[in-house]
DNA sequence: TCGGTTTTGTTCTCGCGTTCACAAACTCCT
DNA sequence: AGGAGTTTGTGAACGCGAGAACAAAACCGA
């Protein structure tokens, strides 16, 4: 209304919505270097693979950041949801878990491009601690505390075997992580401040699969 | 709609309760490898990290496989939600881009140990075709077709980087593909037949960063 | 200045998913 | 056999999210 919609408020964004703003924001970042200056919600909803009311209605919980008749400037939305998500700052994150998937999070470089930093590489096997992967060392699983503390580490990445979840996740804890992405095919246990977000491959494989059974057998009767 | 009301039908399943079956699975395999013979809803829930509640009306969407009073036999479940799933068969499964994370996704056995079987891997780059991956050989993307037909493979991954992977999908849906499982960062267009799962490992990170974001701010001011 | 056009921000409705609460059904003990 | 105790399966209430539809607000051209 009068303008100034105080904007660090935004207090109350469900949590559909903040899903969704990472993908807004890479609509925004790839449509910014392809020179697009100014886009509409219908633009940018196409370019996100979402419907445009539902764009909008998603944009309107950060507050009135466009232009009617106009659209949105893609440059000043693209800050201004980056704002929101919190990756105008750099997140230093540890990985925990030095096998095949761990490597490629270490080496991911949609990490470093948006906002998180990798400061450390941990793994239990003495073996292993020699090894250089994307350019940081790999350190013992005992220098969390002191990791932790140094960078102010607040997300922990765990891409260790199942059986080793747990215990990571609870010195995570204990040293003050406060969100944990989670790799291994198992359920953490965790305090209430605590957020945890799973990643389970093969899961999503399943889903996958139960939808094609449906197709082939509703083919055939 | 009349007559085949079949009891293993189990037609209409909802989108979240298919979601969630993977992980019932996954807590039952565990329960039945340590011996477990019979369990409640309540410690299954316990197991998979959701509401007992939702667990029990979730289950009698495929039927009625406990007993009041008792609970669950765990082999029958695991094996009920299996066949459900579709993973009592064998998918075969082509991985696109063997990058570090399709080095990873080849070398991962829970796909192995779950029903799916990395019959290929593919990847555009030449300099790749001699190398053995989790023994399996790289191959020439061109291969895909073949591939394809010969397996009878309707599940493809896509572990390329985000430019790539619009070609790859449309080749995929080309070869008869109707599932795939997406990793580069970017949204696919495909037929409406094709079911197309994303996994963006920067997103998770994103939504874990606004949490703490606010966790931090809200504790300040 | 003023109507016409475009596009946002928002209201409203509908459907899905979650959770509570309880009857039905099974076991166990006396 | 029968009652007490357990646990499932489900009906009902509730809250959240999706999408349609529209009013408000900007630009444009005369």
């Amino acid at each position: 209304m009068t303008a100034r919609t105080s904007p660090e408020s935004a207090r109350d964004i469900p949590e559909a919505t903040v899903a969704r703003l990472p993908v807004y924001l890479r609509a925004l970042v790839t449509l910014s270097e392809s020179g697009t200056v100014t886009c509409s919600s219908e633009e940018l909803a196409v370019a996100a693979g979402v419907n445009s009311a539902k764009l909008r209605k998603d944009l309107s919980y950060l507050g009135s950041y466009g232009t009617r008749g106009v659209g949105y400037d893609v440059d000043y939305l693209r800050y201004q949801i980056a704002r929101e998500i919190g990756v105008t700052q750099d997140w230093p994150v540890v990985i925990v878990g030095i096998g095949n998937l761990g490597q490629a999070l270490a080496n991911y470089s949609g990490f470093r491009s948006r906002g998180f930093r990798v400061v450390a590489l941990l793994d239990a096997n003495p073996d292993r601690h020699d090894e250089v992967v994307a350019g940081i060392d790999v350190r013992p699983f005992d220098h969390l505390e002191q990791i932790a503390r140094d960078h102010a580490v607040a997300i922990g990445v765990i891409a260790t075997p199942a059986v080793a979840a747990q215990d990571v996740a609870d010195r995570m804890v204990a040293c003050g992580i406060t969100s944990i992405l989670n790799f291994a095919p198992t359920v953490l246990n965790v305090p209430d401040q605590v957020d945890v977000r799973k990643v389970d491959l093969s899961i999503e494989l399943q889903i996958l699969a139960y939808h094609e059974q449906r197709k082939t057998h509703g083919a055939a009767g």
